[in-house]
DNA sequence: GTAGGTGCAAAGGATTTGCTTAAAC
DNA sequence: GTTTAAGCAAATCCTTTGCACCTAC
């Protein structure tokens, strides 16, 4: 691995929740000045292709990821106000989950889950 | 409503399963000669709106759609074979369903969930 | 040594926008 | 009559790609 690549990812590691390929550049780019765009986004696709990171939606047309070093089956959290994100488990009751699924004749191979909602912080601030 | 948007949105209740704004685009162009690809996207973002359409992931770079009539909050289940949809209920427990997310914190206000696997037909073809 | 990565700049391509004309109500 | 949309073309802008050079192993 090149050292752009491992401090591109560790600059992705501190990332304050969701973030945008272009966020994580400039960030990346305090570490590695002169980095190109395109070191960033083939990082990016690198990562995101062996699941370090994830898609959480999008922001005004650029695609938002976020850090996701534990390997375990998840889902995402966001907070649509600051954007900080939390991992959970996945709520898909096991066993009888997808009846309605099976119902339609379809065999389900893979879901996609992301809940948005507001963290502590600012649903406080909004009820200030 | 002008008569295009009428067209369009009667060409995407017929497409079968998920379909590009290219797509919709192409279908629409045989009731409505000379339809420009601006009034379909302006189409699709009215439909997208007031959730006529809904976006289920996408394909090769192109946003994916699917025709959502249905007002009631439920989810989509995408044939990744043939793109074959299939609208099933949340499967999301109610009550105590993101206890996870209480527990950092959050106030879960929507969630996005698209799952994916394969249609009866589908899966027969690729047991052949 | 060679396979894979980097930087730069140019290309690609989906989506949007400006503007004028035309249809809807 | 006004407001809303259509059609066309140009512009935008995120993302990818080609290429020559360099770094990791």
């Amino acid at each position: 691995m090149s050292r752009q690549r491992l401090l591109i990812a560790r600059s992705a590691a501190g990332m304050h929740g969701a973030f945008t390929v272009e966020e994580l550049h400039r960030s990346a780019q305090d570490v590695v000045p002169g980095l190109g765009v395109a070191t960033t986004y083939r990082a990016v696709a690198a990562m995101a292709g062996c699941g370090t990171l994830a898609v959480v939606g999008e922001r005004e047309g650029r695609t938002l990821y976020v850090w996701c070093a534990n390997g375990e089956h998840h889902h995402h959290l966001i907070c649509t106000d600051c954007g900080r994100v939390a991992g959970i488990d996945c709520p898909l009751p096991e066993g009888d989950a997808f009846a309605s699924a099976r119902r339609v004749g379809f065999t389900v191979t893979r879901h996609d889950l992301t809940l948005y909602g507001l963290c502590d912080t600012c649903r406080e601030d909004g009820e200030r």
